[in-house]
DNA sequence: CATTTATTCAACCAAATGGTTGACAATTGA
DNA sequence: TCAATTGTCAACCATTTGGTTGAATAAATG
């Protein structure tokens, strides 16, 4: 069974379900940013902004230096590349399912040609719309 | 910036926060189950796994049909692929990183080879192991 | 029909989480 | 040197989370 590092798996997801989190994650995939750059686009104190990049640190998805006062944050995505391999044993799921409804839907088109042909049986007048 | 529907990536990253509910999708990959062996091989009440379970159907990855008194579950992956297309876009900076990572020792190198030459300098006796 | 099985629910509890506030430390700038 | 800036820390609070227990419900079985 695909089983990373389970402490490690357990903090970068909990880390990335929050969204004040992951939106600071996308603000340093632009470029390094200071604490208060990164606190500030959120209606919340600083300390408050301050615990999120903790929790990011502590997962290992941020890492800073500091220079002086000011602490410099900067994107570490390593941990999101473990992540990204738990979720890749789980790709076959989505692709099967798609094509499981891909063929449910086929199946259902030849059912209803066939009433059509025999005249048996009324048609429905809604039927699932494909063009999306 | 890639902002798929928040609510559904904080109850999905939520869910697999936990390594209990990481588990349960992992046997739910091989076949479908009921609730009682779901949470048979854990270490907890039959009323605590049947809440990891409301948690994994809250964030859509898990569904279940009653037939009579059994509830039986399946794996549910679409929603993951909304956490994969989340983190594909940082895929770019873990590829970048390990470039980077590349770089820097290539560099070492040079600058060890070039110490040696001119024998100005003691060269260290440990040195990074690139064999791995 | 009584008993058993499968599962949820409500109530409870401890721990964790997310946020605030005020104090404090380190550094910068006037 | 002092005020301002940057940022953390501790204490606090409300909410959420994760788990248990006993009761309740629905369905299957004998």
């Amino acid at each position: 069974m695909v089983e990373y590092s389970t402490p490690t798996l357990d903090a970068v997801f909990h880390a990335l379900s929050d969204p004040t989190r992951r939106a600071m994650l996308h603000r340093l995939s632009t470029s390094e940013r200071t604490v208060s750059e990164l606190a500030t686009p959120f209606n919340m104190s600083l300390a408050g902004a301050s615990k999120h990049i903790k929790v990011l640190e502590a997962a290992g998805l941020v890492r800073r230096h500091v220079q002086g006062r000011t602490h410099i944050c900067a994107l570490q995505a390593a941990r999101l590349a473990e992540a990204q391999e738990w979720l890749r044993y789980y790709e076959q799921f989505w692709q099967e399912r798609l094509d499981d409804l891909e063929d449910i839907l086929r199946a259902e088109d030849r059912a209803l040609a066939e009433t059509a042909k025999h005249g048996a049986r009324k048609t429905p007048k809604s039927k699932p719309d494909t063009k999306e």
